[in-house]
DNA sequence: GGCCCATGTCCGAAATACCAGACTACAGTT
DNA sequence: AACTGTAGTCTGGTATTTCGGACATGGGCC
């Protein structure tokens, strides 16, 4: 009553997400008590709650280690949405493709927000693997997909449009706005568009626009690869990437 | 108070389960007012569910066609639940570079309960694709992979555990058990599994078995193709899957 | 045995979410 | 303009759920 009380709001449920919130936050199996202490709800009611969640099957309890997580009904869910999206759909077996014959790390990303979203992620064949979590959020400067999912704005809208911290990369070292501009305009004349030790030193990013019919890229494809991948290899993913991007672009 | 009220249960919570069950067995948008009267809930109810999980980005709301259907958050956690599971997150790579490689329809299977479920799918490259779901349950007798996955069992442990109406085909087809213990033994011989025109008649399955350290199938992993494709091409897709199951296998 | 700690269940008073149904808004039809 | 149907919101009283805390159980340790 003291607080904004939407009307409408089924309060109830505020606990259930919550909790599957928290089992998304740590990303491990997490034995009960303790998700009643993080969450600071109520011990008797969270046994409840995963009583119930693991009766449908929302949740898995493991025995041996009496710890829970997410369950099978999560996957049929999750794979239900992406199905319902033409786009992520079709692009599925693109990126499966793209990561299966070219060894390296694939995604798809789109914006969310104002953040950089991976949308879909298929690990490449190295021993150690350069690798994102789907549902990775990064701000918008530190990527290369960044540089096109924005590059249909004026220089003012993106200064509104992405947050002025976002503009810090995770070592401390600030990308200028001019800096960030001029990478965007290269990457919209080339039609590709390559980072090279933002995220980490290590990494460079290479990225294609997927454009919707009037031209806006709504997301990107892109590999993860080594920073010393050479000009050559880099050449031929990027015409990979691009062949990829054509037949997202102009869907059946 | 009068039917079974198991202790311990969060039946508020009933609502939402039954909610996205619904959803998931619809598979389509769907329009508020038609959850409600179908799941038999009440209007106002569901309005405060939609609202609340559309909130929690658990549903997405289509405007242009006022229908909800599933939204990222469920992907997010469907994805938490694959990477959870050791077998599955190797897998996924594997199956995507099976179909890739092959072009042709790759699987992922397990038994749940005594039902044969598709874990992981990855759809081949060919205009009329043959895929099915995630999360498709069918009868054990039905499949290949089917045959693999109960072949640790007695023929009294088997006709225990398959339901009789499960040696029933789509088409009104009967399965003997013989017949099916016979399948089973030749299949655990060879170290592959085949069958044709059951689940429909133009298709083949070829099925590997994914053992753990014990020997016992948890797993297969699967082609489906035409039932044309001659029997060169099945034996060099049947060494795919051999090499591949063997990745799984035995695993680091 | 006695103690401690953790997991899991149970109870009932107090809090609150559920839901029937009224209500607004808008669009199409007669 | 009146009527009908559909989409969505709002309200209040009560039936239901929540949750603090007690209780039960089962190690592990001295």
């Amino acid at each position: 009553m003291n607080e904004t009380t939407p009307t409408g709001r089924a309060r109830g449920i505020d606990r259930v997400i919550a909790l599957m919130d928290h089992l998304h936050r740590r990303r491990a199996p997490t034995r009960i008590a303790d998700l009643a202490r993080d969450s600071g709800m109520p011990r008797s009611t969270v046994y409840e709650l995963v009583n119930t969640l693991v009766d449908a099957r929302w949740l898995d309890f493991r025995e041996t280690e009496g710890t829970v997580y997410f369950g099978p009904a999560m996957h049929y869910f999750g794979n239900d949405y992406l199905d319902s999206i033409d786009l992520i759909r079709k692009a599925r077996g693109e990126v499966a493709q793209l990561a299966a014959s070219v060894g390296e790390t694939a995604q798809l990303c789109m914006l969310d927000g104002n953040k950089y979203l991976v949308v879909l992620n298929e690990a490449g064949r190295r021993m150690f693997r350069i690798s994102s979590d789907v549902g990775v959020k990064v701000p918008i400067p530190w990527t290369a997909s960044g540089r096109l999912l924005v590059d249909h704005m004026s220089p003012d809208e993106i200064r509104d449009f992405i947050p002025e911290d976002d503009f810090v990369l995770p070592d401390g070292r600030r990308i200028g706005i001019d800096e960030f501009m001029g990478d965007m305009a290269t990457a919209h004349a080339r039609g590709f568009s390559r980072t090279t030790g933002l995220v980490d030193r290590f990494t460079t990013c290479l990225a294609v626009p997927v454009r919707d019919l009037a031209g806006r890229c709504v997301a990107t494809v892109c590999f993860v690869v080594p920073a010393e991948t050479t000009a050559e290899e880099q050449a031929t993913m990027i015409a990979t990437l691009q062949d990829c991007a054509a037949r997202l672009t102009f869907p059946a």
